[in-house]
DNA sequence: ATTATCTATAGATCTATAGATAATGC
DNA sequence: ATTATCTATAGATCTATAGATAATGC
């Protein structure tokens, strides 16, 4: 019964990949130290091994989501690009894979500071990479405009999901896709001065 | 003991506006009966001769909170007055009386469709809120711009909570309110062709 | 011998209900 | 007599702990 200790690891990373998905799909409250471990195959007993309390894992999961979700991205040329993904209906309709900030913002708020998971590090790289953008582009970097553009994306995901109206829903989407692929013409425009 | 019918009326009233202030504050799930009814002065027992479920009050008290978050506002002259008032520090400080889409977005779209307390409604109305905003400087109605703004407004500030780093968090209100206020005057230019 | 997990359970909390209470409203 | 609220509690669930179990790792 007793695992080696690689398995041991392993299950601990499965506790935190499964916790990182449940909690982005059903919200960190609404989901208990039980079903987290039966998801992960496990009985909740053995949780104690691992983690100190439940808000441990917590920081642990969330800091897991917005690592995972940084690395497993591609770079993007164009901002239209970017938004396309981020703002798909398939990102919208999967938020237990999807980003940690909008599908947890407003939880990970109320969660005492230090214990965040590193939000602060992950808004910062969302940041860089729009501005990386403006630079791949020939645009002087406009951090003001990068904090803006991710605000409107973030934003549009927690409506459209928010909303029970699937063609208003759709709209926000569609809309905010829209505009942030002007501003790459836009880009291109202020560039060639 | 037993209060008039309008006083039960009242204390009902006194039940749901309770729920949508703790409720953003801390999050309908983090919220208890016997917590609410006590902040209501009453004890746990009485709450369910006013509503079948907490599910039911949820619904309620989510609507409840967006009609007077749109009540209780003034009509703003332009984008920047619009930006500067929803994004400041007093809103960023205060989400139990603030906007009920930042404050509980990701958990009201875990809630069942219909029981969202008609938050389509509300981001309809905060829509063309913008959209008259860009009617009263002269500018031909831009639905998808009016959508993004929104989107926008919303996103900042849930990353301007959800951020353990105070100076990142101010960052993102200031730089967010810098760019709408921007577009003003790329308004009233547009406005003037 | 050590230790990761399991079984069982303590203790707290949460939603909801039942019956008592006492003032209103017919 | 009706009914809004209160007291008390049922029943479920949730976090956390204790002790047993059995395979690993010294």
């Amino acid at each position: 019964m007793r695992p080696t200790k690689e398995q041991a690891n392993q299950n601990r990373q499965r506790i935190i990949d499964t916790a990182a998905r449940l909690f982005r799909e059903k919200g960190i409250h609404a989901v208990g130290v039980d079903e987290l471990m039966k998801g992960a195959g496990l009985t909740h007993g053995g949780f104690y091994g691992h983690f100190k309390s439940k808000g441990d894992l917590a920081a642990e999961a969330v800091s897991h989501a917005l690592q995972e979700s940084l690395r497993t991205e591609p770079a993007y040329a164009t901002l239209g690009a970017f938004a396309k993904n981020y703002l798909s209906k398939a990102h919208r309709d999967a938020a237990e894979n999807g980003c940690t900030v909008a599908a947890l913002g407003p939880e990970i708020a109320r969660l005492p500071k230090g214990q965040r998971g590193g939000i602060a590090d992950y808004v910062r790289a969302r940041i860089e990479q729009i501005e990386q953008i403006q630079t791949q582009r020939g645009e002087t970097v406009d951090r003001g405009k990068a904090i803006a553009v991710l605000s409107s994306l973030v934003g549009a995901l927690v409506m459209a999901r928010a909303v029970d109206d699937p063609a208003l829903s759709d709209e926000i989407l569609a809309q905010t896709i829209c505009v942030l692929s002007e501003q790459d013409w836009e880009l291109l425009h202020s560039a060639q001065h």
